[in-house]
DNA sequence: GGCGGGAGTGAGAGCGCTCTCGGGAGGGCG
DNA sequence: CGCCCTCCCGAGAGCGCTCTCACTCCCGCC
């Protein structure tokens, strides 16, 4: 490999194209106040020589970097391996290059790998972070506001102290989802509603869990259990619940995978969905919910969306003083109920 | 937001510790050469301003980036949205951040976004690239050779031309595996092996109906039906594989996804899984081959361990003349077969 | 025709770091 | 006891870029 090929630099494309740095520099940079005939002698010479800016260089003075964080906290794989977050990225990857931005994938690997990223943030590497902070304990949120720099949260993160109130984050409509999916499973003429949570130390599925009871009201205890947003507690769960309650006709399960878990149990108890019982998830998660037996009626999120939207916040700046975005849902009608 | 909290620089350390630049960049970055005392107290220095190196200004010297970047080169969202790209990731960003290098993410946005990674490489932002070349016919490879950096493929890249046998990657023993799954399945007893095959512009897809051939032979033609590795393509490789052979009594099957397709259909029309037709399938994707219908008897893939391995190519540098590290598969029995 | 002003360009000072080089201190050996 | 060699450390020169500032034109106006 011949790795010493060195790139020319503005100097030498000032010399081909007989002018100043600064001029050349100008024109790079968008080319505003040089006189035509200028730009175009600069434009040829940087075709020639095949100039690229170097980048360190740039930032050096600027203290930009045309770069941002995105940081994934989750100690499990199963989530980071979840097509939800690929899809959040694909939007994220999608705003920021559309912004000549590089997205640099900050992954923590398990729990003392916080004080890395908070390090790497806090050493102005990157104009601004995308944080998944998906639990309620996690450390990692005041870790990066402590950073200084400029962050979007994906999720509404769960404070407990009260210093978070002016967090800028995009959500889905977590609990008007949940109330649409009640709600249709009620208007099927179902009464014994059940609940399958998701892991109650993340806002979505508290949040799930709000709308739920914003419908039902203060139902039976026994009819909600709670899961982990996996298809093995799906199947925990169902289980429970089909020994406590024999009679539920209607689950409304916190995500697709969980309602996976119960679909299976449920077959295998011989109940029919959704004639003996109506199964309804969250999330639309297409691989999942199209090829469960019957296919899954859910509640959709614009996962995409909500990923270009968090880097467009964060590119917009401090913005309009909003603090909190929340996308609709809309409920997708499958075979299940 | 105090935006400008002018961050300490190796000048202020070096002031407040008594010491020279010089000195203080010497202990940063390792402290070989500097009396124990003075290491102290430079350390404290560090500690007491909560220095961090500015990056920028270092690579500017150095020329090196501690960043590599992980191209992606996947026009369709499914592909990237799988469980499968996520783990690489994974073990990528583990054996990274083990070395202290960032991940910087390149995907690419549709055909003619190709340039703009091209550029980029070649603009010396980072040291090297992880590369997925999914297709034969992908531009991407080409530029990135022309780029000039050190490069590392995931997957054997399907070059046409003859230029690049000295391409290094990593790829999983897709022939072995197959032929491992399809033993298993004549293992069993079954004499009428079908075949759905994956995507045939993409080598796993060859290399794995390969590997069936070197069991089967010059099979029946009707027996290999071209899928595209989806459940879609699945459901429609196995209608038409039931029509043209009625009489088949194993299929194996690309991946996982077209196996879950596969199952679909036969249950659809009353076969029996694995009485009256065994399925294998390949890549022991863990949400889908588990929740399967049977569950999934399949070929595992060390999936994590071949994105560090990746990894560690890169950063190793050229290293031992080694072109194709290929990992291998293993067996994973379940209901299916 | 002289003068003020704006627009276009170049010179030069850094940004924060690394790294080479030279000087000074100290130890071993003749 | 002196010399040389080694080991530490500091001084200083950039890395390639941006940005301010001053200078030069040239136009328009009185």
């Amino acid at each position: 490999m011949s790795e010493t090929v060195p790139r020319p630099t503005l100097e030498a494309v000032a010399a081909r194209a007989g002018v100043s740095r600064a001029t050349v520099s100008r024109v790079v940079n968008g080319g505003d106040g040089v006189r035509e005939p200028l730009v175009e002698r600069v434009r040829r010479a940087v075709e020639e020589l095949g100039y690229v800016p170097n980048q360190a260089a740039r930032s050096l003075v600027t203290r930009r970097h045309d770069a941002i964080a995105v940081v994934v906290a989750e100690p499990e794989t199963r989530v980071f391996a979840d097509p939800f977050f690929a899809l959040q990225l694909r939007g994220i990857s999608k705003e920021l290059t559309a912004h000549d931005n590089q997205l640099v994938l900050l992954l923590t690997e398990g729990r003392d790998d916080h004080a890395r990223v908070g390090r790497y943030l806090a050493g102005g590497h990157v104009d601004g972070a995308l944080v998944f902070s998906l639990h309620l304990d996690d450390p990692l949120p005041g870790l990066i506001q402590r950073a200084g720099i400029p962050t979007v949260f994906g999720g509404r993160p769960g404070w407990r102290d009260g210093t978070g109130d002016d967090v800028v984050y995009v959500d889905s409509d977590n609990r008007g989802g949940a109330r649409d999916a009640v709600r249709h499973l009620v208007g099927l003429g179902r009464s014994r509603v059940a609940h399958i949570t998701g892991a109650l130390d993340q806002t979505s599925a508290v949040d799930r869990l709000e709308g739920f009871r914003d419908v039902m009201g203060d139902v039976d205890a026994r009819l909600v259990v709670e899961g982990d947003f996996t298809p093995a507690g799906g199947e925990r769960a169902m289980r429970a619940l089909l020994d406590r309650c024999p009679d539920i006709d209607a689950v409304f399960a916190a995500n697709d995978l969980t309602a996976s878990g119960a679909l299976r149990v449920l077959r295998e108890h011989g109940r029919r969905v959704p004639d003996d019982v109506a199964v309804i998830g969250f999330d639309d998660m297409l691989p999942i919910a199209e090829q469960t037996d019957p296919p899954l009626t859910t509640i959709r999120q614009d996962i995409e969306e909500m990923g270009r939207l968090m880097a467009r916040l964060l590119l917009k700046g401090p913005g309009d003083a909003t603090s909190g975005v929340v996308l609709p849902t809309t409920l997708v009608r499958r075979a299940s109920a």
